[in-house]
DNA sequence: ACCTGAACACCGTTCAAGT
DNA sequence: ACCTGAACACCGTTCAAGT
């Protein structure tokens, strides 16, 4: 049997990456396959693999939705606070830091899923990818500038990502319980240790 | 067929941890398998699973030695260094920062399956990880004492665990080049970095 | 043209049957 | 007692055959 037409690529794509979004709501992506993903959707395991090319490219696109929401929950501060810390950015970066960690602790397993993806052997994080990563430290690295007006942008550019890469190892320890028992409470406190102290001495010494 | 009784247990175990090391040196662990371990070494996948309770439990035989000869990567200095850095906890800590990020790129894979494999769902990172990572924050936490006697124990304990996270998110972006291009350089200065400023603020602050 | 479902080459695990 | 190898229930992917 065949010709369903029910659905076109389109929707089926968005009927797949929302089944699996609504599976890493609560659970690992260990316990989902294509298989699975399909029979849930109403299709075949060859119909996905037609539409997406390979289960590999549908997780990237899971992955793809995953940085958008990250990124939207990282802009969106309430109209208030914006107001508040025009003029503080290191109050600002302080909240980034503790957004990302909610981020993460909300999000769990699509947060896994996206930085435990790996592309099958070739090269190429791809370049929308790599774009909304840049997006994300373009924040920190104007609120950096604003920290630091002195400092050039390359000095900059490297803070952002130590900082970035630094609230992401304690993000990542944390929510494997590879730190220490309490992480729940304590990876708040860490960030907050991380970001106040590095962002001070780089303050006083980028560039000067 | 049966009845081979050409190596204990224990020698089964070290050949297939053996062997799944050799090839984590190259490939990684997607790209092998319970039975084709079990083929390597000469035996049927039943018995590697008899030996070793199941694959997971191999995976984490794999990762205790890893942890092993991270820790002994770390706690190895030259001996005139040692002589040197005894009154600069700083040159120890930054050291010790450059050791990891040196191990995690010289055993990239085995490095991944120390802190990406999931066990099943349970609970309850094993006694003798969590000591061997207690072990590691330990020469962290000395060193930071030296630095800042006035600390109490638990401000120590709390950085030591900021800079181990922090120092571990570099290597991880960095290893899966998701920081920016070309890591592999950088990624050593932003340790540095990190270290530095983070460890200069926090010794002028920590409990004063 | 689109989709299916059987087939293919795998996977970790179990367990009756051999020695 | 120890090990095997077939069996089981999966997996991602391919592709001839249907509509």
């Amino acid at each position: 049997m065949a010709r369903r037409k029910d659905h076109t690529h389109e929707q089926i794509q968005t009927l797949a990456i929302e089944s699996l979004q609504q599976h890493l709501a609560e659970q690992p992506l260990g316990n989902m396959s294509l298989r699975k993903l399909a029979q849930r959707i109403g299709y075949s395991p060859g119909t996905l693999i037609n539409v997406f090319g390979s289960y590999d490219q549908l997780l990237l696109s899971v992955n793809a939705a995953t940085l958008d929401s990250l990124s939207a929950q990282l802009t969106l501060q309430p109209a208030a606070e914006q107001q508040e810390n025009k003029q503080q950015p290191l109050q600002r970066l302080l909240a980034y830091g503790q957004s990302y960690l909610q981020f993460a602790e909300q999000n769990r397993y699509l947060w896994q899923l996206l930085f435990e993806h790996r592309l099958p052997e070739g090269e190429e994080v791809p370049d929308w990818q790599q774009q909304r990563i840049d997006g994300l430290f373009h924040t920190v690295e104007q609120a950096l500038t604003q920290v630091a007006p002195q400092a050039n942008a390359a000095t900059v550019q490297q803070a952002a990502r130590t900082i970035w890469a630094s609230v992401h190892g304690v993000c990542s320890l944390s929510l494997d319980d590879k730190l220490f028992a309490d992480s729940l409470t304590d990876a708040g406190a860490m960030i907050e240790s991380l970001i106040r102290n590095y962002v001070m001495a780089w303050s006083n010494q980028a560039d000067v």
